[in-house]
DNA sequence: CTTGCTCCTGTAGTTGCTACAGGATGCACC
DNA sequence: GGTGCATCCTGTAGCAACTACAGGAGCAAG
């Protein structure tokens, strides 16, 4: 359903509004078809006519996607900043929970960096079959037994 | 095409290699598909028998993917590790630049969880409209001058 | 009116899986 | 041989968050 027919000198086409957040058109038209975006409101030809309203609203759904948090998170966070204000507390939860998961991240790709900086720094260059960053991926060089039932 | 009809005690049925590496039998079917393991021979009923080699390759695609490695960084690193040896230095080079995108990634995260962990701690629990989390992430919010044009 | 750019809808693809439906096979037990 | 259950098969679709494209329409300037 299409919002009310407006004028192009009210607002800001799909374009410019792209141009101004820095939101791909393409996306901002994804945006709006899972309904992250309002209904803009259409000009007599079809085109999209886009309002302060939305150019916040997408400017904080960018921000937020920046700082990582997915698109249900970031609809919760839009719900709770909205006219019916929830406590802060509500909020916090989901950015602490969002954090807690950038940790655990963090934690886990410093494990592999320091894997893969050891066997890249033995890997002379030489000619396999010497060659470390294989041996740490190949079961068979592994230093494992090979199954000899296999 | 299927390969040469075998009998099903001469190897190891996808649930078993499942099970020994950990690899999802779903995903076995995919990694077949998209060409990363070898078309296993069948039994005259159809089903899929792995030998120790498939194995081999399986467990070498699940410890690189542990690692983080995209498949087509795995289909060149067996490759590389193939019969025809090639020089190490083509698979450090592989890891190499896997390592970049790994300490890059660390970097851009560590700075997230600055920002958040700041943003976080700030915040009180108290009713909104004071709330530091929404403050980054709401243009209006944020500081900036509302745009008087929009 | 023409031109060139922007915008529209609908569809499909990316990466790496994961899930399911509907049916077939295999094996142990009776 | 029949039954029951577990395993396996193929094909299709979905997930997250986009991104790209085709074919056509709209719009503003000249």
């Amino acid at each position: 359903m299409r919002g009310i027919t407006t004028s192009r000198a009210d607002g800001l086409t799909i374009g410019e509004l792209s141009k101004l957040t820095g939101v791909n058109i393409e996306t901002i038209r994804y945006y709006e078809r899972i309904k992250m975006l309002p209904l803009p409101p259409r000009t007599a030809g079809g085109r999209r006519v886009y309002d302060p309203t939305h150019f916040r609203i997408l400017a904080f759904i960018r921000r937020s996607r920046e700082l990582g948090f997915s698109l249900d998170e970031i609809r919760a966070l839009i719900r709770l900043g909205g006219p019916e204000k929830a406590s802060c507390s509500q909020v916090r939860e989901i950015a602490a929970h969002h954090l807690d998961g950038i940790r655990a991240k963090i934690s886990d790709l410093r494990k592999l960096e320091r894997l893969l900086a050891k066997t890249v720094a033995q890997c002379t260059g030489s000619t396999a079959p010497d060659c470390p960053v294989l041996d740490i991926l190949d079961v068979r060089r592994a230093g494992q037994p090979a199954r000899k039932d296999l």
